[in-house]
DNA sequence: CAGGTTCTGGACCGTAGGGTCCAGAGCGTA
DNA sequence: TACGCTCTGGACCCTACGGTCCAGAACCTG
C-alpha cells in the first residue's frame, strides 16, 4: 500500500470502491458488509484488506472521496461558472439529472454525512470538507452574478449558498418517499427565485 | 401487551422509549444497542422484550411515534395558526429553539428518515407519514396567509411547504459540522423571504 | 392470606460480520 | 529458468448484539 500497485491492482481496487459506493447508497454504511462487497466484486476478504489495510473505515473513506469527486464532476462545467442565468439553470438541470441517474433520490455525500455524523466523527469531518468545497463553489457563482450586476449587491453569497445546498439536501430527503423529483425541484427552484429576486436574507 | 399495563409499567415503558430516543439521536439506529438502552434505563433484557415483544424494530417504531409527537408539540400553538407574519416568525423561533435544546443540530424525525430509508422500508413509510403531516400543516398556514391576502395568490402552498421543510432538514444537515445554527437560519429565512415576496415557484 | 398477574434479573444462545493468517497462484524481471 | 514481487482464495477467530428462557420478586385483588 505504498503506492506500488500494478495496473491490475488499480483496477481491482477501483472496482471495490465503486461497488462499495453502490452498496452504501442503497443500504447505508451500516447496511454494507464486507462480505457483500466481496460477493459483488468477486474478490476475497484478503483482497479487501490488501487494498485497504485500515479495514472498513478506510474503505468507506475512499468511497467518500471518490463519490465527492464524481458529484462535483457531474456538475461541470457549470458549477465552475454560474455567472449567468443560463449557467445556473443548466447546473440545476444537470444536478437533478445526476440524482435521477442514481436511481434513488439520495445524495451519495449527503446520506454519508448523516450517517457519519452519528457514528464516525472523523469521516463526518472528511465529508464536511466536501460539502464546504461545494458550498464555496456556489458562493463563488453568486459572487460572479453580483459582480456582473445580475443580482442585488445586498445578497450574502455564503448564506445564500448554504440555503441552496440545504434545499438540495432537504429536497432529496422529501423526494425519497414520494419517489418523485418534485420536492427537490420545488425546493431548488424556490432558492433560485431568491437569487433572482435579489432578496436579502436578514442576519 | 394487550393494554394491561400497570402505572409502573407505563412509566418504565415510557422511560425506555425516551432513553432509546436519546441514544438514536446521538448515535443513530445502528449505533443504538439494546444493551445500551438497558444500561441507560437500569432495566433488563427481558423487560425490553416484555414491553416491546417485537424487539428492536418495534421499539424504534414507538420512538419514532413519540418523537414525531414531541416535534409537533414543540411547534404549538403556532404551527396550527401561521395566519400572520408574527405567527410565522414565532414558529420559526420556536423550531430553532427546539433544535437548540436537543443539544445537537439534528432532527429526530429527519435523521430517522434518512437511516430508515436505507435499512427499514416499513419504518421509512411510518416516518414519511409524520413528514407529510408536518408539511400539510405548513401548507395550511400558507393557505391561510393567502386567504387573508397576505401573500400572492399565485403561490403554490404545497410546493412552498415542501421547500420550507426541505430548508429545515437541509439546514440542519449543514449546521451539524458548523456547530452553529446559522446555516439552518439562513435556509429557513430564505424560504420565509420567498413567502414574503409572494414569488411563484414555477412548475 | 391466597392466587394470579405483572414485572424484573440475568444467564444463555445463535449468528452476523469485522478482522487475521498463510499458503499458493500469477506475473514481471534478471 | 529462478527469484521476488503483487495478488488471490479461503479457512479461521472473536466480539458484538439481537433475541430467548425461566425463575423469582413485586404487586394487586378477593
Amino acid at each position: 500500500m505504498d503506492g506500488t500497485l500494478t495496473k491490475r491492482g488499480q483496477q481491482t481496487r477501483q472496482r471495490i470502491i465503486e461497488a462499495t459506493g453502490q452498496q452504501i447508497l442503497a443500504s447505508g454504511i451500516g447496511g454494507t458488509t464486507l462480505d457483500g462487497v466481496r460477493a459483488a466484486t468477486l474478490t476475497s476478504k484478503s483482497q479487501l484488506f490488501h487494498y485497504f489495510p485500515g479495514g472498513k473505515s478506510e474503505l468507506v473513506r475512499e468511497v467518500a472521496n471518490w463519490e465527492g469527486q464524481q458529484l462535483l464532476e457531474a456538475q461541470l462545467p457549470w458549477l465552475d461558472d454560474l455567472a449567468t442565468w443560463e449557467s445556473w439553470h443548466a447546473w440545476r438541470d444537470a444536478l437533478v439529472a445526476y440524482y435521477l441517474g442514481l436511481g434513488r433520490w439520495a445524495c451519495p455525500i449527503g446520506s454519508l454525512a448523516w450517517e457519519a455524523a452519528a457514528t464516525d466523527p472523523e469521516l463526518a469531518g472528511f465529508v464536511a470538507q466536501s460539502m464546504t468545497l461545494w458550498r464555496g463553489k456556489l458562493a463563488d457563482g453568486i459572487r460572479r452574478m453580483r459582480a456582473a450586476g445580475h443580482v442585488d449587491g445586498s445578497v450574502d453569497p455564503d448564506r445564500l449558498a448554504a440555503a441552496i445546498l440545504a434545499a438540495v439536501q432537504g429536497g432529496l430527503m422529501l423526494s425519497q418517499p414520494e419517489r418523485s423529483s418534485w420536492p427537490l425541484e420545488a425546493a431548488l427552484d424556490s432558492l433560485l427565485d431568491v437569487l433572482r429576486s435579489g432578496s436579502r436574507t436578514p442576519a
